[in-house]
DNA sequence: ACTGAACAGGACCAATTAAGTCCGCTATCC
DNA sequence: GGATAGCGGACTTAATTGGTCCTGTTCAGT
């Protein structure tokens, strides 16, 4: 898997603050309760989402977490890089010297073209393209 | 890691086959010592290879395994398939129920087409692409 | 100032998966 | 029939991921 829990769970996350950043904070118990997801590992991933300045942590009773960043600005790249680090495709095994392929090493090639690939496609994506509720700035009798 | 050891191991024992393939079965204990993969382990892959019908395993003395396949013909899209299985991507954790996603899942359709891209580059080489040591059959006073 | 709501962060534990080992079995060549 | 080589299942170990716990610290409201 590329992609682990903790990013289904980080990104849902910041789809939810996202929905509601007009709202003021949001706690983590109203995320994770709404969202399912344990509460503690929760806060692990928030906790590092905001070292990270996606998200904005505030302190004290009326506290929690508000999105710093705009919806539209953040690609799905970033968000997934910064919760899992960088999408590792393959690791090469060998040392220089027991390395032994002919000539320059198309392996590294292959992988780099892959991780390539994979970037382009996160980055076509922000945050702004996901919602976990219709927005209520949505018409609803377009339905 | 989207692609593990194992698979890391079962590529390079096959190029190493692809360019002896000439000279009938190789043991396992030469490909092992050669390549540096323990050998029990190296076993289980090209056992698992054998029964993909990837490569030919002959018991007894002077057995060993030979490549069932042409290089040209056999992607590397097959054969990490084939070691590792298919590449997931993501696994969405959520039920149909508890899926709070509005509307068709957007990740479906982000992580579907990441997947699709990295078949693309991983198809667009071959065994036949890779190789351990320089072939016999290239001009050497082309360098 | 005190209280209680809320996040911070380190240490710890559990579950899963990946990586690797062991050993008796079977086929094959001479 | 003995030596050689792969087969295959059970097992162990190591690494990673997922998750918990507990003790801070910050801060709004009184």
């Amino acid at each position: 898997m590329i992609f682990s829990r903790k990013s289904d769970y980080g990104l849902r996350a910041l789809m939810y603050l996202s929905d509601r950043r007009a709202k003021g904070p949001v706690t983590l118990t109203e995320i994770a309760e709404r969202l399912m997801i344990p509460k503690a590992f929760l806060s692990k991933i928030l906790q590092q989402l905001a070292k990270k300045g996606v998200v904005r942590s505030l302190k004290g009773p009326s506290g929690g977490f508000v999105l710093a960043v705009e919806p539209a600005e953040i690609t799905l790249q970033e968000i997934l890089t910064e919760i899992d680090g960088p999408t590792r495709v393959f690791e090469c095994f060998a040392t220089e010297s027991d390395c032994t392929l002919y000539g320059d090493c198309l392996m590294r090639e292959v992988f780099g073209e892959v991780e390539d690939q994979i970037g382009k496609v996160l980055a076509g994506y922000t945050l702004a393209d996901f919602h976990l509720t219709p927005r209520a700035s949505e018409s609803p009798a377009k339905a």
